[in-house]
DNA sequence: TTGAAAGCGCTAACAC
DNA sequence: GTGTTAGCGCTTTCAA
């Protein structure tokens, strides 16, 4: 283990004191050129570098945020952390990578990191969950910038970066009325997701800009997996009610939907129009394929990055929360409705 | 912004002096009870924790490794790295995250990361390349502990955690060669990679096994992709020669080489065997099912941190590379030989 | 333009 | 069993 050069070995071997080497690396400018550059050349040919730690100390700044992942098994979480980390490189900032997982003590991870001073600030990718009682709520004991992704929390401290689900969703509405589908089912969310309500928010507002009437019948409340997509379908046909289309919350919920659909003698989208929401990564391959509502995820990460960036580095400045605006993809699961098919019971 | 408690806080508080603080929390038992108990309780109740950063600063060491990784949208390295996290995080290490990406100076973001000291041993998740020159070498200039999966240098100091890939291509060889098929074409990955000479040793090795001999016209050079294996399989199947299946190195040239015999009227696994590697997430979903070779990915990442951790609270310790075994998994896309069928030509 | 002193928060070594 | 001193490697303040 050879020992690394400090600031005093390059000042040594350039005949200075290390008050100047420091100087030559923060503001070159304040340095003769003469000994600028004899400095220069010791910490090329050392091969010095800045001890970052014994920089942070002094500086009571660290250069890292904390990134807490809502799980990294989780093909969403990891785009949003990808654009995160890019921008936050761009920015020169490192990451240290935390989980929601608990230790042994029950204590949450991410809890340790913040509370030992090693980062600058937080981003929480998690879900939009509605909480009040969390154990994120002792993240607002500590002060530090914190930007979440479409998690709230009952605390004014904390900047948040979500999706604009409620124009997602009558965006999706629209195109299947555009269609000339009048009874529209949909799958939602669990409730308990802000996401969930605000699709649901879109569902009912598309509803009365086009002038036509709500059913309850047609809402069945899922809770984002592929097996309550196709239960809550099931559920919906069981009802007896007409409908020729249905929007599923997401993506997953959809294609659980398809499923049963096709169990039950429909087609898809002939007899029956599928909508999802995500345009998650399988949308585009799946059979048909999906048409659905993109959410910009990698700009979800750059964006909260961006954000949380700003206020570290100006803190006080107003920061308002980012609504980011979401895609139509029209693809070949919704298609026009044919009123000759819904004449016919199925 | 308040600023957090320090030790000097707690020891003032609690009528001792800063180094009796340090002591009950590094050495709780060379300090009496009765002052243990009241440093505690004013610990607890002015929420003190320790400075990580004066602690690494006075202990040269930070409790925390390099995580470098090949791509976070690459579902393989993301799976190693979960496993490399929860074990770190089991010996209460912290992960600084970084990736091969270069930024405008040319300089990989990973170097100054090492440079910076900011860690105590690098885990290395990226492609089983072997490399002469390489922005890695640099690595070797850093004596720090490093731990690569596949990934080789020319240079002893570091440790390497791969996956036994002679074993397991043989694994699938065996296979094939139970289910009947006697000629086997193999379509190899990028022979840039270890993991690619590896996989066709053990197609050779299995061949002298069962006493077969080896037919250069049956083996095309693929690069891993959906796209390759397409245009090998189409290669293969225009030089006119008799085979019966064929093993893909992975499971995306599998892919694509069905799709290839398909466009070329033959059936799978009816007229073609075909066989993957790598149990990929779409193996199982795929039509047929793939058959394929698993490997313990989140094992790689899991072992690849245990290394680590040995070599930096042990150094010295002789720690040997570690080889992980694969595991066969039959599934529908590799069918007994049929006889009848290949003796019409297709 | 450069240097000396002090201190960021912590702990190892040595007193008492 | 507890306190004092010193120093990890850096930078800010003030003096020369």
């Amino acid at each position: 283990m050879k020992k690394p050069v400090s600031i005093k070995r390059v000042a040594e071997e350039a005949g200075v004191s290390a008050m100047t080497v420091s100087r030559v690396l923060n503001h070159p400018e304040a340095v003769a050129p003469a000994t600028r550059d004899r400095v220069l050349s010791v910490i090329a040919q050392l091969g010095y570098r800045p001890n970052a730690i014994a920089r942070s100390l002094k500086l009571q700044r660290t250069y890292t945020i904390g990134l807490i992942t809502g799980g990294l098994d989780n093909w969403f979480y990891v785009q949003m952390s990808v654009g995160a980390v890019h921008e936050l490189r761009r920015h020169n900032y490192r990451v240290l990578l935390s989980t929601m997982d608990t230790d042994p003590d029950g204590e949450p991870d991410f809890v340790h990191m913040l509370n030992d001073q090693r980062v600058d600030g937080v981003l929480l990718m998690h879900d939009s969950v509605q909480i009040d009682h969390d154990p994120l709520v002792r993240l607002m004991d500590v002060d530090l910038p914190i930007v979440t992704t479409g998690y709230r929390l009952p605390h004014s401290s904390l900047r948040v970066v979500d999706v604009d689900n409620v124009d997602g969703a009558m965006q999706i509405m629209r195109h299947l009325f555009a269609l000339g589908h009048r009874r529209i089912a949909t799958i939602t969310g669990s409730l308990r997701y802000k996401a969930a309500t605000d699709r649901t928010e879109g569902y009912r507002l598309a509803h009365i800009e086009a002038s036509l009437p709500l059913d309850s019948g047609l809402m069945c409340e899922g809770g984002w997996t592929m097996d309550t997509g196709y239960e809550c379908m099931q559920n919906l046909l069981a009802r007896g009610l007409e409908f020729s289309a249905v929007f599923a919350q997401n993506d997953e919920m959809a294609i659980g939907a398809i499923r049963a659909l096709r169990e039950a003698g429909l087609r898809v989208p002939q007899d029956i129009s599928v909508a999802g929401f995500d345009d998650s990564n399988v949308a585009q391959f799946f059979d048909p394929p999906l048409t659905t509502v993109r959410q910009p995820i990698y700009d979800i990460g750059v964006t909260a990055a961006c954000m949380l960036i700003g206020q570290i580095e100006r803190p006080g400045e107003q920061i308002d929360d980012a609504l980011l605006k979401t895609e139509l993809v029209v693809r070949e699961s919704a298609a026009q409705y044919d009123a000759v098919a819904h004449a016919h019971p199925h």
